[in-house]
DNA sequence: TAGGGTTGTGCGCTATAACGTACAATGCGC
DNA sequence: GCGCATTGTACGTTATAGCGCACAACCCTA
C-alpha cells in the first residue's frame, strides 16, 4: 500500500462521512459496489481512473479535491449563526434563469458584517463566487472559505451554504454564479 | 473504454511529446513499464491510484494537472483561427475547469481591435460572458451581440461563436463563464 | 425479547492492470 | 547494403481491482 493510497482512503473517508452517507448509499450515488468502496477506504485496494471518475462524479467534487486535501482555510466560528442584518443584502440580476442554458448570474452585495445562509438548492446545483469588491467568507462543504478581492470559490449548492461579509467597514460585493443540472 | 480514459490517454500523450520523451524514457523516469505507458496512452487501459501518482512525479507535474483532461482546458487555447490580431489576448484563470463541479471561470482580456473566433465546443457546453471593462461584441447564434460593461450575455457555446474588441483605443476586459454538461 | 433492517467486512470468482519479453519497423552510421 | 540501436506494439503471465454474496454486529420497533 502506497502513501497516495492511504492518504486517498482518508480523503474519501472523510468526504463521506461530511456527506452522512453509508457504504450503501455512497454505492448508489458513485456506482461503485459497496465492497470496493470499503476496500478503498481500509487503503487496500488501489482505484483505476475510472472508478476514481465515478468517485469524483458521485461525491460531486473535482480531482484536485478528491485527490489533494482540504484547504486549510481560516476556521470561522460557527457559533454565529444568527444575525441581526441577514436582510442587508443587494441581489442584482444580470442574467436571469433560463430553462435552455440553465445558469444565472448575479451581483450581490452584503453589507459589513452581513450574513447569508441557504439550506441548499435542489439537487445538482453548483454555485461559482468571484468576489469583485471586500472579503467575503463562504461556507460550503463544512468549512470557512475566505476570499479576497478577485479571488473565487466553487461548490455544490445542493447542500447548506453562506455568505459572511467579515469586514465591519465596507460592503463586499461579488458575483455569483448558479449552474443548475 | 470509458471518456476519462481516453482523454487520460490524450493527456499522457501531450505531456511525452511535450518532453520530447520515448516511452523508454518515460518509463525510467516514471518508474512505470514501457508497455504500461503504451497500453495507457492508447487508452487500452485505466492506471490506478498508484500508477497515476507515478506519472505526476515522474512527468513532474501536480495530480490535477495530470488528471484534468486536456479537452476541457482553456477555451481560448483550443481551435483558434488565425486573424491578424490573434495574440492580442490575454487569459487568466481563475477557476480551472473542475470534472465533478463541470465549470470553468476565466478572465479575459482582448486589445483594442482584437477578434478571437472559435468553432464552438463538444455538445452541450454554454457560456456566459459579463463585460469588466469596455466595449465587447459577441458573435452567437449568427449575430453579432455587442455589450458594454456591466452588460452580459449568455448562449450556447457547441457552435461557432467569437469575441471582438469593438475600440481601437482601449482593451476591453471580461468574465468568461464556461458551463459543461 | 424477537424480528427486521442496516451497516461494514470478508471471501471467492472474474476481469484486467502491470509487467518482462520478443519482435517488426525505423533510423543512423559506416 | 549491413549492422546496431531505438521505438512502439503484442503477447503471455502474475498480481490485484472490482464485484456479488454471505454474514456478524448493531440498531430500532413492536
Amino acid at each position: 500500500m502506497s502513501d497516495i493510497q492511504q492518504q486517498f482512503a482518508a480523503r474519501l473517508k472523510t468526504l463521506r462521512a461530511q456527506r452522512h452517507w453509508s457504504l450503501d448509499k455512497a454505492a448508489t450515488e458513485t456506482g461503485v459496489s459497496k465492497a470496493m468502496l470499503g476496500q478503498i477506504e481500509r487503503g487496500e485496494s488501489s482505484p483505476t481512473l475510472t472508478t476514481l471518475w465515478r468517485l469524483a462524479k458521485g461525491y460531486g467534487v473535482g480531482f484536485s479535491t478528491l485527490i489533494e486535501p482540504i484547504e486549510q482555510g481560516l476556521e470561522m466560528d460557527k457559533a454565529a449563526r444568527v444575525t441581526p442584518r441577514d436582510s442587508a443584502l443587494a441581489v442584482k440580476t444580470i442574467l436571469p434563469f433560463d430553462v435552455g442554458l440553465h445558469t444565472e448570474l448575479l451581483d450581490v452585495e452584503i453589507e459589513p458584517g452581513g450574513l447569508r445562509e441557504s439550506d441548499g438548492h435542489r439537487r445538482g446545483v453548483i454555485e461559482c463566487v468571484l468576489v469583485q469588491s471586500g472579503e467575503l467568507s463562504v461556507f460550503s462543504d463544512d468549512q470557512w472559505h475566505r476570499l479576497r478581492t478577485g479571488e473565487a470559490h466553487r461548490f455544490r449548492a445542493d447542500q447548506s451554504h453562506a455568505y459572511r461579509n467579515e469586514s465591519q467597514d465596507e460592503p463586499a460585493r461579488f458575483l455569483n454564479v448558479l449552474v443548475y443540472p
